[in-house]
DNA sequence: GTCTATAGGCTGATAGAC
DNA sequence: GTCTATCAGCCTATAGAC
């Protein structure tokens, strides 16, 4: 029973070996630059093998948008370390959009390529509610405790934590999709004027 | 000499039947559906006259996306006529977000496909200065204004103009490519509320 | 000016040999 | 399991007939 069980790992392993190849296109290339004729040749396999892994070309991408959106949660976790609810929030729009810097395709591919995309991993994060480490929910649980604390205004805590959100993601993906304008330099401190705005926006 | 007129009146008016049928369906199938062939068969010519019209598929592209804002700078434009500067930045972002309702594929076009379009606009708008009715320059205006009168601290225009247009954007975007999160409904209430969140946290 | 025909490429996916 | 070979389709762009 040995042989069965060093067959399945080989075979994750290729598994594996496939989502970094394509992971590895896909950073440089883009999404429509990911054809599995390009994934074939940097595993060094024929392209038909790798439909024993996957079934088609869209499974592996919905697998990187997973992988890729566990990878921005990754990315956030220094804020969930952060007691101050408003410093929390710095600390998050930081992490968010220093995420989107590092790697633009990863957030391109997730939220702004495709609706099925962010759909995918937004109705899992309703889904999954806390299990997946938080995201929007834990969002959401920092600006309420902004409410209750009466910092912030009795507005809804998911329209606030989506403006907040929206915000981040405007510069971000702003920056993605036109380098030079609005913000020529690092959006590190964009970002920070903009959460530091909001938050006093919504302050009583 | 009528002729010559004729005929060049005739071939303007198939170059604009060509972008008229490429923006059609470019607004049904995005711009990856956007092919020759498919605007040759809506008007009823074949591809390779196209080409006497349009050096390649990137020239009728760079065409809609130029014509794309300039309909955006005109959905904007009962923005122009409000004389009171906080109600007129109201009334941008609800014209903003109104557009990218109207015509998602046409904002995708301009701001969220390939980042040499929005550069393109961006660059002209820099370049043209208020040649164009004002776009950017009329936000930062209506920020120097603010500022002057000594509504908003004194942060740098740009900065706060570019984040006014960034959290629009955001809003815009995310309705576009996640049409249920974070905002099931509507944009206006949301563009609504970051624009008065906005404002005042940027008031002294 | 407009056509047909085609070059020369790319794509995802699969049948069948081994 | 992995391959080769290929299907069936798409694409942009162009040469050359009319």
């Amino acid at each position: 029973m040995g042989i069965t069980e060093r067959r399945e790992r080989q075979k994750a392993e290729l598994r594996d070996t496939i989502l970094a190849a394509a992971s590895r296109i896909m950073a440089e290339d883009g999404f429509a630059g990911l054809t599995m004729r390009k994934i074939a040749d940097a595993i060094e396999y024929s392209p038909a093998t790798i439909y024993l892994h996957f079934e088609s070309r869209d499974e592996i991408a919905m697998q990187l948008v997973r992988d890729g959106f566990a990878a921005l949660l990754a990315h956030m976790e220094p804020a969930t370390r952060v007691a101050d609810p408003r410093e929390r929030l710095a600390t998050l729009g930081r992490c968010y959009v220093d995420f989107a810097r590092t790697q633009p395709q990863t957030y391109r591919l997730i939220f702004m390529e495709d609706e099925r995309f962010a759909e995918q991993v937004m109705a899992r994060v309703k889904e999954t509610e806390d299990a997946d480490g938080g995201a929007f929910e834990f969002l959401t649980a920092t600006v309420n405790e902004l409410i209750a604390d009466g910092t912030f205004v009795p507005l809804p805590a998911d329209l606030i934590a989506g403006l907040l959100w929206s915000a981040l993601h405007g510069i971000a993906s702003l920056k993605i999709s036109c380098v030079t304008y609005p913000f020529p330099g690092d959006t590190e401190e964009p970002a920070r004027v903009m959460m530091d705005a909001l938050v006093r926006g919504f302050s009583r």
